[in-house]
DNA sequence: CATCATTTGTCCGTATGTATC
DNA sequence: TGATACATACGGACAAATGAT
C-alpha cells in the first residue's frame, strides 16, 4: 500500500492507517519498533513534519510510544483497525 | 485579554497587538523567547498562517527576530505600544 | 571520559488549495 | 475582487537523549 497526495484523506491520515493496520494484522508486533522517522520519510516521500504528525495520531491512540533517542515502540494493538466504510 | 473573531480588526492584527503590548509592559522582556508558533496556535484557536501573518507584523516592526530551529526572540520594546484609535 | 551517529521532537518560513465575507 | 482564515504539506535547522566507538 503506498501514499496518495490526490486521494481525499490526507496523506498524514493515510500514513497513520497504514501504520495502524500493520500493528493490527501482525505484520509489526508488540513490543518490537516500527520505522525510524527518517526512514519513513524516504520509503512514502514525505516531510518530516508530516510524519510527526501522523505518529503523533498513534501516539494519541495509545498505540506507540516513542523514546528519544531510541525509537517508537508498539505498546497496544488497535482496537478497531478498519473502521470499515458502511 | 483573547482573539474575537467577530471583531472588526482582524484576529492577526489583535494577536500582533496582543503580543506587542506583553513585550510593551515587560511580561515579555527582551532578549527572551516568546512562544512558539505551535503554542500560539493552539492557546488562540487560530491557523498556522494567522500566526505567522501576525508574527510577520511584528518582525517587520523590528521587535521580534526568528532565530531558526530555536524560536522568535524579543529584540527591542516597540516605540508605540497603543496607537489609541482616534 | 569524550566523540560521533542515530533518533525523536520541535522550531520557523513558506507554499498550495479551499472557504468565507 | 480582495482580504482573511483554515488545513495541509514541505524544507532546513536546532535540541536533547541514546548508544556505540
Amino acid at each position: 500500500m503506498t501514499i496518495d497526495p490526490e486521494a481525499r484523506t490526507p496523506p498524514y491520515l493515510q500514513l497513520a492507517a497504514l501504520i495502524r493496520q500493520q500493528i493490527a494484522d501482525g505484520t509489526i508486533p508488540v513490543g518490537r519498533r516500527i520505522p525510524s522517522m527518517h526512514e519513513l520519510e524516504t520509503t512514502h516521500g514525505l516531510a518530516r513534519n508530516t510524519i510527526a504528525k501522523a505518529l503523533r495520531v498513534l501516539k494519541d491512540e495509545g498505540i506507540i510510544e516513542p523514546e528519544t533517542g531510541r525509537g517508537l515502540f508498539v505498546v497496544r494493538v488497535p482496537d478497531n483497525e478498519t473502521p470499515a466504510d458502511p
